[in-house]
DNA sequence: GGAATATATCTTGCGAGGAAGATGTTTCCG
DNA sequence: CGGAAACATCTTCCTCGCAAGATATATTCC
């Protein structure tokens, strides 16, 4: 029944140990991204990536930006990206506007409705992180959490472009 | 051209900072779970979802669980796990056991096969997981982030099933 | 000027997972 | 015993995003 406590049936249980502590610790971030965007979804109708799109646009100069350049920050393949967009212009949160100077890039500009949402749906997710991450955690864990944040960026491939 | 220095249009930066914040850490951790998932795929054929179900499975008593049980823990839905279950079974990591004492169960069994990779599968994350994450940020900010995970978890609706 | 290369976007087809419903099984209760 | 409710699994249809290829525009070199 209970093969856990006199048996070591292989010399790999440090192995088991770390992935287990790994998965643990990812599960507990996952699921907190996850209630995050659930309640940004319910409030506002925004999937992830809009939110993600609706960030970065309401943060850039003129509140636009190239699709390419948009699709590369959000992690997504141009032909993703493409449906992505058509949605968002659907739900009038942006709109595509060609570029005077360049006709082959096209702007993915914030509507005035995009950017209220954006501003609505910012601060409640500021505030819901607030409750439940930074007042919870403390100002000093918060900081020793970007802290490993940087160091495995640091470690691994940070690949800025 | 750069209305971030001297404009405050809304009075709202500061939720723009914690939002920032929390993505660029959940990005990281995204990152770092993403080659590491990109890694066991591309040595071991194993998508995330079928990595994960061979852990729980290696971890149990007799190499087995129902199935519904399985896909709760994996958090897929009962529909969505099936065809994850069917792509295994095709590729000779499990097989479906039906339980002598209640007919409605189906048991998913670690094949030998299945045992042997996942396995060898979880020497090497572990061995990444030692190499990318633990050696870099050392004991002691490994276990700050398994504390500020727990933290989340408490803080949260932490639902032990 | 005009061809070759690079860039930006869109279209098609695929795999992954969720939601709703169907089927067979067990358990509960009269 | 017999029917109703709960349960476990599977099937069908849907959405989402990626990969690969197609199309159109810009830039560069001759």
């Amino acid at each position: 029944m209970h093969n856990a406590d006199n048996e070591r049936p292989d010399p790999h249980t440090d192995d088991d140990e770390i992935v287990t502590w790994w998965g643990l610790v990812i599960e507990g971030y996952l699921a907190t991204q996850d209630r995050l965007m659930g309640e940004i979804a319910d409030k506002f109708g925004l999937p992830p990536a809009q939110f993600d799109i609706l960030l970065r646009l309401v943060r850039s100069p003129e509140h636009r930006m190239p699709m390419t350049r948009l699709a590369k920050e959000a992690a997504l393949t141009s032909g993703g990206f493409t449906k992505v967009a058509d949605r968002m212009v659907a739900a009038d949160l942006i709109r595509r506007q060609p570029c005077d100077t360049d006709r082959r890039v096209t702007y993915a500009t914030l509507t005035d409705h995009g950017r209220d949402v954006a501003n609505r749906a910012r601060r409640v997710c500021a505030d819901t992180l607030r409750r439940t991450v930074l007042t919870p955690l403390g100002t000093e864990a918060a900081f020793a959490l970007a802290n490993a944040m940087r160091t495995l960026r640091a470690v691994n491939g940070d690949r800025p472009a």
